[in-house]
RNA sequence: GGCGACAUAGCCAAGUGGUAAGGCAGAGGUCUGCAAAACCUUUAUUCCCCAGUUCAAAUCUGGGUGUCGCCUCCA
C-alpha cells in the first residue's frame, strides 16, 4: 500500500515496523461539546484506513485520545456550574454515540489525559533533565531552538517562524518560539495536579507524545490527524518525543484536508460549524460517512445540504442493489449456472480493482466508483432473474467491499412488520388482482406515509422500510 | 513575509505522459395497471489561461489568473 507521507511530501510504500501489529495514533477530540463535521472527517477517514488494513489481514493497534483537560472544558464547566470532569464525561459518552452512527469503531485504546498525569509529569521532567525544557514560576516551556530538526514536518524554518511569531504580553518564555509543556494553576477553580513545579496542568501538545509512546511505543507506524494540526501541534509532538527518546516518533504522517462551508474553513473560532448530532437529525450517519469518503481524504471538501442530498441518493443506489439481492435470496432458488459462474469470475475482478484503489493512498473516491461498477453489472445480470446461489455470491462480494468502507451495514434489529401492515399489503394484493387500482394505490400511499415503500417486482412484492 | 493546497460537465468527483472513470441531477426509451427499482440511449473533441517540451499533455516545465488554508484554539 502507498501512503502520502507529510514528512516527505511524497507517496511512499507503506512498510510497517512490525507486520503483525500496525501502530496507529490519531489525535482525538477535546470533549467539551458534540463533535462537528470537521472532527468527523479524520475519525471516518482513519477508521476507514483501519478497516482497510484489517481487511488486508493486518492487526492494527489503534489509539485515539480524549483531551479531557483544556480551557474550553473549564469554561464550559463554569458556564454550566458543574465540574470539568462532568463535562468531559458527558461528551465522551456523546462521542461514542455519534461515532457509532458514523460506523466509526472504537479505538483499541481511548486514553484520557486525566488518567495519564503521572506519565505526563515524568515525561516533562525528562525533557527538563535532558536540557530541552525549563521552568519559570511554575510553568514549564520547551526550548524549541534546542531541537535541531524543528520544522521538519511543516517545512518551516525557525527564522521564518520567528519573524512571524506573535508577541505576547507578559511572556515568561525565553524565546517566542518556545511552547508550554506545563501550565501553573492560575485560579483555584482550575483543574490542577500536583507536580514538581507546583499545582498545574499539562500544555497543549504533551499529551499526544505521552499517550502515543505509552500505548504504542517510542516509534509508531502512522500518526494521523487534520491538516491544521500539522503546525504547531504535530511539529511540537515530534520535538518533544524525539528529544525524549532520541528515536523517530512516527514513520508516516497522514493529514486529512479541511471541510469548508461556503468555501470557508469550518472552524471553532469562526463559529460556522455543524455538529454531527445536528446533521443526524436529517440524515443517516451512513450518508455522512459516504459524503466524507466520496472525495480523496487529502482534498478539501465543501459541505452543503445539496451535497448531502446527492450523497443520500448515491447511497440509496447502493442500498437498492443490496436490497435487490436480498430479495432474490429470499424469493429465488437454484444453484449457480455455468453462465453465472463465468459472470461471477468477471465480477471478482472488481475486488482487485477496489484493492488497487485503496492501496493508492486510500483512494476511497475511486474505490466507491468500483463498487458502482460492480453494482451495475450485478443489476444487469439480475434483470433477467438469477439463481439464489448467484445472488448469494454477489451479495457477499458487495458486502465485503462496502464493509471496508463502513457502508451498508445491517441495522441492529431487523424486526418484521406488524399484523396491520401485513393485512394492508394483503388487501392491496387482492385489490390489484381484481383490478381495483384505486384502492391499491390508496394503500400504497397510506404505507408510504408511514415510511414503508411497496415495490411490485417479478419475484413478488417487496416491502421496504425507510 | 515564510510554508502549502486547489482549479476536470448543471452539481460532486477519480484520473499525474497514450487519447476524459464513477455518482447526483436532466432528457428520451424499455419494463410496469400506474409507480418504484432496474436496464438502454443521451449530457466535457475537452480538463482556469498563455507559452514550451514531446510522436503524444488534463497529466511534465515556465509564466499568469482565481480560490482556499497554515504560521493563533481548531480535525
Amino acid at each position: 500500500m502507498k501512503i502520502y507521507n507529510t514528512l516527505t511530501r511524497k507517496k511512499e510504500e507503506f512498510v510497517p515496523i512490525n507486520e503483525n501489529e500496525i501502530k496507529v495514533y490519531v489525535c482525538g477530540p477535546t470533549v467539551y461539546n458534540f463533535f462537528h463535521i470537521g472532527n468527523a472527517r479524520p475519525f471516518v477517514v482513519f477508521d476507514t484506513l483501519r478497516k482497510y488494513l484489517e481487511y488486508r489481514g493486518k492487526n492494527v493497534k489503534f489509539v485515539q485520545n480524549f483531551t479531557d483537560v483544556d480551557d474550553k472544558i473549564i469554561n464550559k464547566a463554569r458556564e454550566e456550574g458543574i465540574k470539568a470532569g462532568e463535562v468531559s464525561e458527558k461528551y465522551i459518552e456523546e462521542y461514542y454515540k455519534d461515532a457509532k452512527a458514523l460506523n466509526v469503531e472504537k479505538a483499541s485504546v481511548h486514553p484520557k489525559v486525566t488518567e495519564n498525569m503521572d506519565e505526563i509529569i515524568s515525561f516533562v521532567q525528562g525533557l527538563i533533565d535532558k536540557g530541552f525544557a525549563y521552568e519559570v514560576d511554575g510553568d514549564v516551556y520547551y526550548s524549541t531552538r534546542k531541537f535541531k530538526d524543528y520544522g521538519k514536518l511543516s517545512k518551516q524554518n525557525i527564522e521564518d517562524l520567528e519573524s512571524g511569531a506573535r508577541i505576547e504580553v507578559e511572556d515568561k518564555k525565553k524565546d517566542p518560539l518556545d511552547f508550554a509543556l506545563w501550565k501553573a494553576q492560575k485560579t483555584s477553580d482550575e483543574l490542577a495536579w500536583k507536580s514538581p513545579w507546583g499545582m498545574g496542568r499539562p500544555g497543549w501538545h504533551i499529551e499526544c507524545s505521552v499517550m502515543s509512546t505509552k500505548y504504542l511505543g517510542e516509534t509508531i507506524d502512522i500518526h494521523a490527524g487534520g491538516q491544521d494540526l500539522t503546525f504547531p501541534h504535530h511539529e511540537n509532538e515530534i520535538a518533544q518525543t524525539e528529544a525524549q527518546t532520541g528515536k523517530p516518533f512516527a514513520n508516516y504522517w497522514m493529514h486529512n484536508g479541511y471541510i469548508t462551508i461556503d468555501n470557508e474553513k469550518m472552524s471553532k473560532s469562526k463559529g460556522n460549524f455543524f455538529t454531527v448530532r445536528d446533521i443526524l437529525k436529517d440524515y443517516d450517519g451512513e450518508v455522512m460517512r459516504y459524503f466524507l469518503l466520496s472525495g480523496h481524504y487529502r482534498n478539501p471538501i465543501n459541505f452543503s445540504r445539496e451535497l448531502m442530498e446527492q450523497a443520500k441518493s448515491s447511497l440509496a443506489r447502493m442500498q437498492n442493489a443490496k436490497n435487490n439481492l436480498k430479495h432474490f435470496l429470499e424469493n429465488g432458488s437454484g444453484n449457480i449456472t455455468e453462465g453465472e459462474a463465468k459472470a461471477f469470475e468477471k465480477l471478482l475482478l472488481y475486488r482487485d480493482k477496489f484493492i488497487a484503489a485503496m492501496d493508492d493512498d486510500l483512494n476511497t473516491a475511486d474505490a466507491i466508483s468500483v463498487v458502482f461498477e460492480l453494482i451495475k453489472d450485478i443489476n444487469t445480470a439480475a434483470r433477467e432473474g438469477v439463481s439464489k446461489e448467484f445472488a448469494e455470491k454477489c451479495l457477499s462480494l458487495l458486502d465485503e467491499l462496502t464493509g471496508v468502507l463502513g457502508l451498508l451495514r445491517e441495522g441492529d434489529e431487523d424486526e418484521g412488520f406488524d399484523e396491520e401492515i401485513h393485512s394492508l399489503v394483503d388487501e392491496r394484493q387482492a385489490a390489484r388482482k381484481s383490478k381495483d387500482f384505486k384502492r391499491a394505490d390508496e394503500i400504497r400511499d397510506i404505507l408510504k406515509a408511514r415510511g414503508i415503500t411497496l415495490e411490485d417486482t417479478p419475484q413478488g412484492i417487496r416491502i421496504i422500510k425507510q
